[in-house]
Formats: structure tokens, sequence, C-alpha cells
DNA sequence: TTCCCGCCTTGAGCTAGATCAAACCCGACT
DNA sequence: AGTCGGGTTTGATCTAGCTCAAGGCGGGAA
């Protein structure tokens, strides 16, 4: 317990139980050399990696709760994580799908603001923890990650949140079509048969979220998709043909 | 012409009359101060005064279109701007509605991606263009203007692109005047009996854009906010009672 | 002045998706 | 095995907002 305070583990990850709240060293990881960290020199990499720490976490548990104030900036090493933005009246709006080799938290971090959504796991994911201190300490002196950040902040709004995917111009059909054309290159990979795979353990709920419809629209919506041969979700498992996808999307998507 | 061409000013621009492109000296204005421009130290801000140059444009001006290569950071002196982003079917979506002294166009800039979206003029403007070139030379050595920066590209999904706006879950009546709310600390003054007086010449379609609603829905909610006598639209001149659309807002609007 | 074009308003119908409800499936727990 | 609870499916109904269409208003140009 108190060694999880040392860690400065936010609360809402003190849930997690001893085994999954393993104490990983975090060597040789490549992870942040490959995302906006590259931009590091070896010595200020070096100060990165001492400051940062690691934990392995389950489905369910959420790295931080919108509101909570930020800490730092999460890397996620393996795993899905699902950031959602709950309104007053209880209805929740996802907003990012994050793949593992991405960082989470960084918007609120650098807004200076208590964070905007709660980022919950999906999949058991490894999880680095680069302390607020640390980053600023680094970014004193180093313009180019000044220039590698704003550059990521910029390009945050990323298709999930493009109005056009909740606009009402587009059906629940088209809308479900479109989102899985947006994560395709994130994280479906491609089947001998040239067919795509995505193994992501979403809910019609969670589904429902980040395209802005009901849970039963989904339902009816992943009906008609099976129907038509475009795609089959069974389980964790989606399968769908990318040319009837693209087919199906009608219009392009934009940008 | 040439002198234009010497002034970096974007081709969108070219279009304007010899009377309202008026070469501006941009002494003496303490916008850039106000903004995150604020962290410059004075030697600095010599050299993006130096460097930057103000133009007058009138309404229906576009700054950029969508897709041009950001060329800086525009700096909004005066008037209204409207961020808007059009998919490829056509459809319109209102991304962020610029008062004076606010920036424009950083998003992509920092993104280092072509413009996401097009700024039009709504009210006689005058505008300044930060070129790109300075804003990397100064922030090569000042580091709060990098901090500076990222709070203020981080804090940009503000309200306007909230997706509790666009959902399913409030009606477009709600939806207006949750919209009012959220531009009311920026563009309203109180009128000495206690109502808003927003001066905005938004036509029903933009309005619409910002919503995500077509704009003969908004002709209807509009009717019925006067009926309500919770606000009333008469041209550019919005007048409502706070207290109405707090009250017909039902759910507060969140974060 | 007249014409014209774009914006606004209002009406009438239609349809996609929300809503409510029931039944089913399945894994976790006792 | 039995129970329980959450997720899923499917049906029936309802309604908000889209769509199309017609008419009015107003400002700018010839």
């Amino acid at each position: 317990m108190t060694e999880m305070r040392q860690l400065r583990i936010p609360p809402s990850l003190a849930r997690c139980t001893a085994t999954e709240l393993t104490r990983a060293p975090c060597k040789n990881c490549g992870v942040c050399a490959d995302s906006a960290f590259g931009a590091l020199a070896p010595a200020e990499l070096k100060m990165v990696k001492a400051e940062r720490r690691s934990c392995v976490v389950r489905r369910g548990t959420t790295l931080f709760n919108q509101g909570d104030e930020p800490q730092g900036i999460y890397c996620l090493r393996s795993g899905h994580v699902l950031l959602t933005q709950t309104d007053v009246a209880g209805n929740e709006t996802g907003l990012r799908l994050v793949m593992s080799g991405e960082l989470i938290g960084f918007r609120s971090f650098f807004a200076e603001e208590p964070h905007a959504a709660t980022a919950r796991v999906l999949t058991p994911s490894r999880v680095c923890l680069i302390p607020g201190a640390v980053l600023w300490k680094v970014l004193e002196r180093n313009a180019a990650l000044a220039r590698a950040l704003l550059r990521l902040v910029a390009r945050d709004q990323g298709p999930m949140q493009a109005p056009f995917l909740r606009g009402p111009w587009l059906s629940v059909r088209e809308r479900l079509v479109h989102l899985l054309l947006i994560i395709r290159d994130r994280c479906a990979e491609t089947l001998p048969d040239g067919r795509l795979l995505f193994d992501l353990p979403l809910t019609r709920r969670e589904i429902a979220t980040m395209v802005g419809v009901r849970p039963e629209s989904i339902s009816r919506a992943v009906h008609d998709l099976r129907a038509e041969e475009i795609a089959t979700f069974n389980g964790h498992r989606i399968i769908a043909s990318l040319d009837r996808l693209v087919a199906a999307a009608k219009t392009d998507r934009p940008h």
C-alpha cells in the first residue's frame, strides 16, 4: 500500500488486486521511443525511464476518472483502453479507442485541467505512467519534444471525434461501418482469405457510445450487416470484408 | 499585388477588394499579449510584432479553406469568425465560433497538416497573420511559450465540440439553448433589464451547422423560444433571458 | 422602379431511431 | 444444480426531426 503511494498510482488504480498491480521495471521498452518521445536525447530518455512506473491492469479497471486531476501521461504498452465522457444526465460518449503503443491522458494534462474523460481498460493491459514533473523538466530544455507534443495534441481530435460520424447524415448502419473503417489500420489484422479480423471485446453498449446511438440500434445494425454478409460480430471477434465495408460506407470518409 | 504576396497573405484573401485589404502597422496591439503570447519576453514579442501583418476583411471572406496548407496562426483583433468543416457529401458542421482576441488556425498549424476546417468571416474583422517561421523560431528558445501553446491547443476541443451537444439526447430546442449558454460569456452583453444581448449575424443555416440539425428545425425552435418568451431572434440581434435559458437547458452543461 | 436571388417561415407527410418490454443466453457465484 | 445479473435479441409503438414544397420577405443590381 505504501509502495503504491510511492509509485504515484492514481487512486482509481488502488482497487486493483495485488496480482495485477505488479511492479514492472520497464526496461527495454521501445514504446516511448516510437511515440512523441522519439524526440528525446538519450540522456533525457534515461530521465523519463528512471521516473516512470508500469503496472498490469485487467478489463474494467479505470486508469483515471472524469474529474480527476492529471498526474502525468499514460503509455499503453499493450492492451486496449476506451476513453469516454459522461454528461450530467449519465449519457456516455466514446471519444477514443486507444491501441497499444499509444499515449493516454495527455490532452487534459497539457490543458492543465481535470480529466474530461474516463479511461477504462478493455483488455488486460500493461500501462506506464510518466509523472508530470519529469515531463515539465524535459520540456524545459527540449524544443523538439515541445514540437512533437504540440503535434500529438493537435492531432488528438482524431477521426472518432469527426462530427460527420455523429451528425444526422449517416444511418446507424453507416456509422458502424465507418467506425470499423476508422479503427481498421490500428487494430485489424488481415486473414489469409483477405477479410479483416478485429479482436476487441466491445459490448453493444460500448459500440453505441462511440457512434452516438442506443445499444438496441447497434444490435439491429449488427444483424443487418450479418444478413448482408458485410461483417459478423461473434463475441469479441469481428470479421469483415474490406471491400463490402467500403461499399457500404457509400460516402468515403473525409480528410 | 506584389505587396500582397510580400505580406504572405493566403490566396483566399487575395479576393478582397483594395479598400478592405488595408495594410495596418499593427502597433500597440495588446491582443497578442493577452493570448498565449503573454509568455513572450519583450525581445521575442518584438520579433513577432515585426513579422506579423494585419488586414481588414469583410463578411464572407475566408481566411483559409479546408485543405489549405497552414501559413501561421491568425489572431482575430476584432470581429467574428466561424470555423466549419464540410464532409465529402457537402454537409457542413460548425466547429468553433471565434470571438475577437482569440487565435485561429493554430490546431492545424501545430498538427502540421492541411487545415481541417474553413474559417469564414461573419462580421467585418481585423486579422493578424503571424507567420509560421517566427513561431518556430521563438518556440525554439522559450519553454514557457511551448507550455502556453500546449495548453491552448489542448483546450481547443471547446464546449461547442462537446459530444452532448450533437448526440441524440437533446432536442433541437435544448441544443439551441445550450449553444447560447456556451457562447454567452464570450459574446453576450447584459442589458440594463438583465437580459442578454448577442450581437451576431448568424443565419439559420449557420446556427444549424453548429448544433447538427437542419435549418428548418432551427426556424421552428426559434419560433418556440419566442413563444415561450425565452429568447427572440431579430436579424443579427438575439435577446434572451438568462434565467429562462438555464431553466430550458434542463440538464446543466457538464464540465 | 423592377427583378432576382437568397433566406426565412410554415405546412404535410414520412421514416429512422428512441423507447418500452419481454424473452433468452451465459458466466459467476452459492 | 440453481440462482442471479448483465448483456443481447427481437418485437411493437411512438415521435422528433428530416424531407419536400410552397409562399413571403428583403436587399442588391440593373
